[in-house]
Order: C-alpha cells, then sequence, then structure tokens
DNA sequence: CCGCCGCCTTGACATAAGTCAAAACGGGAT
DNA sequence: ATCCCGTTTTGACTTATGTCAAGGCGGCGG
C-alpha cells in the first residue's frame, strides 16, 4: 500500500525524517495505509489513541465541537504532517476529533510500536521531542494571533506562511474551503470574506481560489510578520 | 540551595517526578537555583536556549511583545510548573520572554545535561514527551475557549480550574494581578472587571483578591465547562 | 495617621466582528 | 448547455469587547 512517493512524503516528515528505512518499515508495517472520504471521521475526541498519523494525501482538520454545537477548529493538517502525536503521551483519548476535509491518505502508526522503539533508540525520541515542541511552538503562534491580529491581519499571515521564500509579486492557491479557512482563523466565513477584500488595499487581490500578492513587503509590514525558519537539522551527535 | 522542600516540588513536576533522586541530583547541579524580584527578566526571546525552568516558588509570565508595545501573555507558571521545555528541541533560541511577576524562585536545568539524561535513560525521555504533551494540550484548550468562549466564561473556567475537587461552596483566592489574569485570559483590565461583576448573577462573589463561589455546577453549566476528571458518559447502548 | 501611587472599577463611547437573511456564484451531474 | 446544490458574497443590523478618561480604593512608607 505504501508507494514510493509514500516512502518519500514519512522521510520528509520532522517526526521520522531521521529514522532510517528498516526502523521505518518495522514501524509502518502492512495496514497502516488507510484512506478517507471528504466528510469522514477519522477519530472523535474521547476515543481510545491508539495511533498517530501522518498525512500521505489530503488535509485532515483537527476539531472540538462545543455545547452550542458550533466547532473549534484547533489546526488543519496536510501532506507530510503529523497529528495526534501527544495524544500517545498523555491520558490515552483523543482530546480533540479528527475529520478528513477532502479525499484523503493517511499512515496511522500504532503508538505502542512507537513507544518501544523511542525506548530502543533515543534518536527516534529526540526526533519526537522535535516535532511536538515544532506542534507546541505553532500553538504558540496561532495563540499570539487570535490574541494580537485583527481578521484582515490573521489571513494575511496565512497567506504569507502559504509562500514562504518567494518572491512576489507571488500567487497562492488556497489549500481547501474558504469557511474552513475562517474556523481555522478563528472567525466566520462572512468576516473571512469582507477582510479579503479590505485585504485589496495592500496589494492582494482574490479570484476563486487563486491569490495574488503583489508585494509581500507591503503585506508582511501590514500584518507585523516576521517570517518563522525551519530551523537547521540537529546534528549533535 | 535546593532545600528539601525544593526537592519535593521537583519530584511533584510532571518532567522530573519518576527521575529518581540520584539523577535528580545530577540534572540539578549546584548554582541551579536562581531569585527573581518582581518585573526582572527572566529571558527575553531570542536569547538563546540554555536552559528549562521549574518554578520552585512565585509566578512567571511567558509572554511576546508586539509591534505595537502592546504584550500578549502566552502562559503564567507557578510552583511545580515548567516552562521553556520546548525550546530546547527547536531553534535553540526562546520563542517569547519570561518574566517574574512577584518575588520568584527558580530552579534553571542546562538542557545539554538533560538531552545527554534523555539518551541514556528512556524513561526520561517519556517524561519529557509526557511534559510537553500536558503543555501542549493545555494551549489546546486555551486556543478552544479563546474562539468558543466570551469573556464571563472564560474567567469561570479560569476558576473552576483553580477549585478542582473542592465542594461547593467554595472560595478560590486569585494567584496574582487581575491585569495579568486578564490578559492571560486574552481580555482586557476593563473588560475583567465587568465581567466578573456579571458573573454575579450565575453566584460567584468577588472581594479583592477572595472570590466565592456559590454553586460550582451552576458556574460551570454557565461556561459550558466539563472538568477534565469526569469524562463524558456514553449513553449509546 | 496621613498621603501617595498603583491598581482596579466605572462610565461613555467607538468599532470589529458576529448574526441572520438573501442573492450571486460555481462546479458537477444530467 | 442547463439545473441544482453547496459555497461564498453582500447587506443591514446587533453585540461584545476595546478605548479613553475619571474617580475610588487600598496598601505602604513616611
Amino acid at each position: 500500500m505504501l508507494s514510493e512517493t509514500d516512502i518519500a512524503v514519512l522521510a520528509r516528515t520532522r517526526l521520522l525524517g531521521r529514522v532510517d528505512r528498516a526502523v521505518l518499515a518495522s514501524l509502518v508495517g502492512p495496514g497502516t495505509v488507510r484512506t478517507y472520504d471528504k466528510g469522514q471521521t477519522v477519530f472523535r475526541k474521547g476515543d481510545p489513541a491508539r495511533h498517530i498519523f501522518v498525512v500521505l494525501e489530503g488535509w485532515v482538520k483537527i476539531y472540538r465541537d462545543t455545547p452550542q454545537g458550533e466547532e473549534a477548529v484547533l489546526g488543519v493538517f496536510g501532506p507530510g504532517e503529523t497529528f495526534a502525536e501527544a495524544a500517545a503521551f498523555l491520558t490515552g483519548v483523543y482530546p480533540a476529533s479528527a475529520e478528513a476535509v477532502e479525499s484523503t491518505r493517511l499512515c496511522a502508526i500504532a503508538h505502542e510500536r512507537l513507544r518501544s522503539e523511542i525506548k530502543a533508540d533515543p534518536d527516534i525520541a529526540m526526533s519526537m521531542l522535535g516535532a511536538m515542541a515544532w506542534h507546541l511552538h505553532g500553538m504558540v503562534n496561532d495563540l499570539e494571533r487570535l490574541k494580537t491580529r485583527n481578521a484582515p491581519q490573521r489571513i494575511g499571515i496565512f497567506l504569507l506562511e502559504m509562500c514562504v521564500n518567494q518572491d512576489s509579486p507571488c500567487t497562492v492557491y488556497l489549500p481547501y474551503e474558504k469557511s474552513l479557512i475562517a474556523a481555522r482563523l478563528g472567525m466566520t466565513p462572512e468576516s473571512l470574506s469582507r477582510s479579503f477584500s479590505r485585504l485589496a488595499e495592500v496589494g492582494v487581490r482574490l479570484e476563486g481560489h487563486r491569490v495574488e500578492i503583489e508585494d509581500r513587503r507591503r503585506l508582511e509590514a501590514h500584518c507585523q510578520f516576521e517570517s518563522r525558519k525551519r530551523p537547521a537539522r540537529d546534528r549533535t551527535r
């Protein structure tokens, strides 16, 4: 089930990038690839947490249902990203739900397998810690933005993060539905829509799912954004 | 410098609770206890990250300065809590600043020491992963609340978390300045103040730093708060 | 005991964002 | 192409929360 390109995706992840092929094969044994249709649930809040997931193709949203029937989107993950790492080290139940937002293929890694691998190989423990630290960092950023940036600025930052190290003018394609982007950024679809039109004033043009950014600098200044570089690989022995 | 009660605090932390005394002593060698006055900086965003901290006494706020000169509070940590774990596994630079909000004593653990300990002992790696998972979980909660709860509800949840497994009516003492609580909860001091008076309607009385909660259930219902120790019952049969 | 200074509260007002409703748009199936 | 349904946009209105400005309260030092 795991194609060559799948392996390549796994090898690009923060979690498994440094694991050598043999160990990787033992972690992601047969029957670990799962496919989901758009809208299908991967797991629900409260389910026993048995797996850690790597997105091979598609997008998955992590969310919580609130008692009023709204839903709070906590993250959206795409190819080469992992999710639900933390659940394996705590209560043993998923603290939020996960749903495929389009046709998606995931690799599910049994966490007891990962745990035993961690005990056997400290480098994997380090990767795991790195992956979790990265997630934590991402949440810190989201939290800060929610607290200190207004809707247009949050959208701008979202766009800028999608086209790091590209020269302006540059073009971005929105990766999933606008209503999901809105939820992801902590606003309503209406607010997203209106904010986009206000971004026209700083050189952002929206046409369907294609966004043109005239001048990155100008947008960065408007959003007070400092780009976050992927840190250099740690080579301590 | 480490008193007996300090050791007891360390032993209660998620990070070091399972580490045995001998190893613990090697981790927290001499000269690792630092004292700070109210308002003193522990580290600044961008400083090289060399230590992980355990709060022995007092309170520390983690924050980021925004370009407008505001400050976004990302967390406030007290006795028995650790912070800056994640920084040790990423860029090597603190991603936010830390400041003592009152007279505080911290234990600073050199992270290379912790890293080598992790490589030597998988149990420590597991504790570390557990501690980071816990933090991640806490951020997820904060993020969700910021997105889906209004100001009075966030305050109510904050209060309820301070008096878990106490019977109502119960009394809570606010642990630090109200303006800091406000920032921590993502609102202004004015908003905190007004929200407190609105909470009177659900049986919350504020007098100085003492808060009386008439009926936990009522407050929980008002905030739509599910306490963590009582997972939702599955009623499907 | 008094006065000062920070912190907190209160008030009046401004505004970003949510809500509800309807119209426009767009992509897939027929 | 045409229809249909789900998504997005637009419009009018409401509301929570932020902002600015005074005033009150309380703890600490003289």
